[in-house]
DNA sequence: TTATATTGTCACCTATCAGTGACAATAAAG
DNA sequence: CTTTATTGTCACTGATAGGTGACAATATAA
């Protein structure tokens, strides 16, 4: 009771700027999991890390500075290969319907197991800062390699690319809604039963689009 | 520069209850569409109103309530009637293609409109309060209803709503998204060029699921 | 006119925020 | 061992947050 003040026990005695840099990052990437980016404040951080605030000031020039190297350590986008289902040379033999559709799948999936990711879609929404842009720049410029790289549109009479995108954007909403908000238009996204109707849905459209084009 | 305290000047003299709730509720609109909801805190609100803040709590018993009013004296969604254009009987009449694409673009002409509900959104992505609640069992019983009436799912293959959803969804997110950042996917969201694309897509998503059902 | 309840103002509380200056503890270089 | 630069702790500031109690100004009812 009487010594309440340590809450995350200040073991960081070891006087290494290498290893006080990592308690930080860390700590950044773990209040982003646990309260979101509204907790998100110098005081918090240094805090979590059980380090002293002066320390980010010193060492990352502020908290812009330190979330922007929690940025570059990240793992917050699916590759191009985690895209393409991980093989990349099959995946560019599969015809055009079937790329979408496992595009699809492989997006789904990818950016729901990154939490962080859909924290930080969330933050997209709200505030611009070192870190969302960064990152927009990095899914930007890997959507258009992408794009450029499978999705030829010889022939295509739809906009193929407007088309992603709006499957696109609609799984990055949903996905990043479900965290705090269980049903869309009835839709359970809690649920497996829920999503399978999406990614079916993605496919039914995918289908509908090429017969199209 | 001496006397800089009163940013709203203070007029609300006029010890009535009703205009001074009013003040209020006007200043939280007022804050949202300015700064978002990062900047809606008590102090901000009253400052805003010109009043002081102890009355948020006499009158509304704290911020919730404030913002629990607000949303029930604003015009968050595009009504059923809004959703089918304006003339329902016509809409009714129309081939289910026609009315999806109708309803699309409704439907993102509505929002676009509506600054106000591009930030809810946004903050439904973040927190839930009184407000996004609400919000929430307006949308979802709205569009359940539109279905409902509109959407004959008899001989459909294809999962209509979970189409819906997607497209919705998406539309969502970019409409949301373009209040911060320009490009999504090489598409310009802050030009009509990109909106057309989106529009088109759209269209091309529904004629297509519309052929396989 | 007087008594009462309502409306609004003001001063103040505690907590937390970002940011800084001073200083102790330690490691590294001489 | 001594000097020096680095690492980390601590105490502080000024600003702002949410929230409350006391009180003045006013309208209303008696």
């Amino acid at each position: 009771m009487a010594n309440d003040k340590t809450t995350k026990a200040a073991t960081a005695h070891t006087r290494n700027r290498k290893a006080t840099r990592r308690l930080l990052i860390k700590a950044v990437g773990e209040l982003l999991a646990e309260k979101g980016f509204t907790g998100l404040g110098v005081n918090a951080v240094a805090r979590q890390a059980g380090v002293d605030k002066v320390l980010i000031y010193r060492y990352f020039g502020g908290l812009q500075g330190l979330i922007k190297a929690f940025g570059q350590e990240g793992d917050f986008w699916p590759s191009i290969e985690e895209m393409a289902g991980g093989d990349i040379e099959f995946f560019r033999r599969l015809p055009l319907e079937e790329k979408l559709v496992a595009m699809g799948h492989n997006f789904l999936k990818g950016i729901r197991k990154r939490p962080l990711t859909l924290e930080v879609m969330a933050w997209e929404m709200v505030e611009r800062n070192d870190l969302t842009e960064e990152l927009e720049i990095i899914r930007e410029t890997r959507m258009l390699r992408f794009a450029e790289l499978f999705l030829s549109t010889e022939g295509a009479r739809a906009d193929l690319m407007a088309v992603v995108t709006i499957v696109g954007a609609g799984i990055s909403y949903l996905a990043c809604r479900a965290r705090l908000v269980r049903w869309y238009n009835g839709i359970d996204l809690n649920g497996d039963v829920g999503w399978q109707r999406i990614e079916t849905a993605v496919q039914q459209i995918v289908k509908g689009v090429i017969k199209i084009a």
